[in-house]
DNA sequence: CCGGACCGATGCAGGAATTGCATCAGGGGG
DNA sequence: CCCCCTGATGCAATTCCTGCATCGGTCCGG
């Protein structure tokens, strides 16, 4: 909407870190975005931004300000979104900050379900951990995260939480796969990998090696959920993952999925979450709603 | 500021009831105006307003987008305030609805009290009784509210209460000046004076009256507690106030004041009080901050 | 120690958007 | 039945904004 272009110009240049740069982005010339800058720092009768040799920064009335803009935005299109309501089809856009353990399978098919119901909402899907999804909530980048085992700050409003057990992954032939539960103790005896120290599974199994005596040393480390989920296809290790994403049937295409012990690992807690105190655009709230329900419904099986 | 005239002026019209008497309050031609607003409604893709024979009246999706724009500027402000905080010098606008006992001794006092240390501020008094002082607050109108008796809504956010005695206002000389408490018994040798019956004094006395077998017919009834206040150095006549309404010495200028007891008719609350969720500007939320200080003290004789 | 690169600020000219005037079409009230 | 008040629209003038060229300054790398 126009009357926002001044706001947003702000924020693209408080995010660029530079007017040119702001400028390419918005593909206008700096002449104009720089003009515009120095109207509403006149009319405030303060220095948004601080001049710096490279380019600028925040003042501390930029901060305030950049608050305001950035609530503002996100508020218009909550009205655009209750407005669009009223003429019978549901549009908007719904941004969601999420653990990468949330994208192979659950996100797609939740996003699935709801587009079959709205066509017309668009859905932006930003892989961000735990603290960065926070963060994403706080600037208005996301309307909702779905995080495991989040750093909880002050601004994170649950809206619904569902335990997780710490599952083995390994292939269908492995011997352990024969067990139904798994035990730590059982694992020393055969390679394993292990998610990088940032996410939160990794976090729970090196909290339960420190309480206990077992130690397991990873032959495999890695960023990507993706690949420690595949690799025990092809060589005999163990792997963790968290039901939440994996696929629904305890084996398949070789892979046998085995939760681990409770007495050996506690479960973790995956979050739904929101910016405290804001009052969602109407169509994420309604996917948030939908989210909610499907979280409860993991908890009937476990 | 520049980005939000868009906004004021679709709130201008939606008060206005018409478009053309909107761009006269505003100084600008119905050609502008009217564009404008034809500007957002393609914009939104949705007509914001009804155009009726004699002017036009808010669609539902204007309604719902005079809230936004209501929230939005009067946030601005706020944000204009703590930025100007920034500078050392407290600038701002505050708007106060208040019921009439307010008007002659305490908010006079406590306004200039305040602007004792902050000229910059602004102020605005505005007499509204219990409903229409909790409205002012619903459109922003009004910051904050002081009212006797509120009929309280779920929008209002009470910050401090303080009980108010009703007290017996006569002529120094007046029989009942004898006495250091009046019982509503005692008065009824006497001509009363009561203020109309929207206010919370007479609310009060009324219940006290259905409750108990005493019956005062007021000789004097009227809308202005300035005339009750000041008809009994006139005649001999006995009207009712609560003590915020009153000057602080027991008996000046002729006049005596005495509580009633509270046998007889039970104190009314004085509430002050902001519109629920809003963060009010800095400006609004220090005086608020000193009323409510000065209310407690007013418990303290109590 | 110095030159190139990048930054924001500004004078000036062209262009786009907004405004205002005049006017039209329609509905109610007197 | 007529007149007045309403919002809508074509056209010209003006205002406002944009973009080009350029300046002054700081930092980085040689």
């Amino acid at each position: 909407m126009r009357h926002l272009q001044q706001l947003r110009y702000i924020d693209t240049v408080a995010r660029a870190g530079s007017i040119r740069r702001a400028a390419d982005m918005l593909a206008i010339t700096s002449t104009a975005l720089n003009r515009r800058i120095l109207a509403v720092e006149d009319e405030l009768g303060v220095r948004i931004f601080e001049r710096l040799p490279r380019g600028v920064r925040l003042s501390t009335a930029g901060e305030i300000l950049i608050h305001h803009i950035r609530a503002q935005i996100s508020d218009l299109e909550r009205v655009k979104s209750q407005i669009a309501d009223l003429t019978g089809e549901r549009r908007g856009h719904v941004s969601i900050a999420c653990s990468q353990a949330l994208l192979p399978y659950f996100l797609p098919e939740q996003i699935a379900a709801y587009r079959r119901e709205h066509p017309a909402v668009t859905f932006g899907v930003h892989k961000r951990d735990r603290a960065a999804a926070e963060a994403a909530l706080a600037d208005h980048s996301a309307d909702i995260a779905i995080v495991f085992e989040p750093v909880r700050f002050s601004e994170f409003q649950t809206l619904v939480t569902v335990r997780q057990t710490v599952h083995a992954v390994m292939g269908s032939d492995h011997p352990l796969a024969a067990k139904s539960v798994i035990r730590i103790g059982d694992c020393v005896d055969y390679p394993v990998g292990l998610p990088s120290a940032q996410y939160g599974v990794r976090h729970l199994l090196d909290a339960a090696m420190l309480r206990g005596t077992v130690r397991l040393t990873p032959t495999i480390e890695s960023d990507s959920f993706e690949f420690l989920r595949n690799y025990p296809r092809t060589e005999k290790i163990v792997s963790f993952q968290i039901p939440v994403g994996l696929p629904s049937a305890r084996t398949l295409d070789g892979i046998a999925v085995r939760p681990v012990d409770l007495r050996d690992v506690p479960a973790g807690t995956l979050y739904l979450g929101q910016l405290r105190g804001r009052s969602l655009p109407v169509a994420a709230a309604r996917f948030a709603d939908q989210v909610a329900r499907a979280m409860e419904a993991l908890k009937v099986p476990a």
